[in-house]
DNA sequence: ATTTATATACGAAACAATTCGTATAAGGGA
DNA sequence: TCCCTTATACGAATTGTTTCGTATATAAAT
């Protein structure tokens, strides 16, 4: 239920940082995200307050300084919007994205390499 | 310059449409969404209206009935938008991005094996 | 204890996206 | 010609996202 929801872009920039720290304060996100972006501190608090709200992260109150945390699962996150995605811009055809994605050099050598390792595990089955 | 704008999901909708017809009237575009979408025909229309402000689409109001047609590429919407989401939702990994999208049987065994033959050119060159 | 720094809460403005109702014009029969 | 169908134009309500200012509480520092 929760996973259905699609998270805004903000709200994934946040996921990111959650996902990777496992629990921080509005600050610790705030910080991170500065050095891309160019918002005010209660502009995150009050984004991570919406997210809140939305059942996206979970928070304990007990100190001053809230701690939150994802409540969201990564890969299930990646998975929907992924999908989604390949239904609304490439009409269904999850090959044609994944050219897409590897084709104009977004991908490192050791990137390929590693997917058709992926693929060869994937076929086998 | 017009290809540095991302177009909305409504807005990809049509597109897929218009790259795949080449040139439509509104009730073309309509007559097609509707299937999957439960949306009125001002609707539709006042989207495509949208589009072609925005440049999107380009369109020929010689006759009574509009004709549109794409203005913006197909290839490199797709290409900016999968970039989008690999920095978005993948912190930046294609790979994580592909096999994600590989991953829970949203593709085909017809699917992979074409994936793994272009990934061969691919690591050729 | 008073000041200062740092937190959260909250309201609301500024956009942007989506939707639809209504007005109005243009063509095509009967 | 007159009516009916089908177009576009346009305004506006609704909803969602992002942003920030200001109020207020709390903890730490002097």
């Amino acid at each position: 239920m929760e996973n259905k929801m699609k998270p805004t872009e903000s709200e994934m920039e946040i996921l990111q940082i959650l996902w990777d720290k496992e629990s921080c304060t509005v600050r610790d996100v705030h910080e991170i995200l500065e050095k891309n972006k160019d918002a005010g501190y209660t502009t995150t608090l009050k984004l991570m307050q919406i997210m809140h709200e939305k059942g996206l992260v979970d928070r304990d109150t007990s100190s001053k300084t809230h701690i939150y945390r994802p409540l969201i699962n990564q890969q299930k996150t990646q998975q929907h919007l992924v999908r989604k995605m390949i239904d609304n811009v490439f009409n269904g055809s999850a090959s044609r994205m994944v050219m897409q994605a590897l084709g104009n050099h977004n991908a490192s050598k050791a990137e390929i390499e590693s997917i058709k390792k992926y693929l060869d595990e994937l076929s086998k089955k």
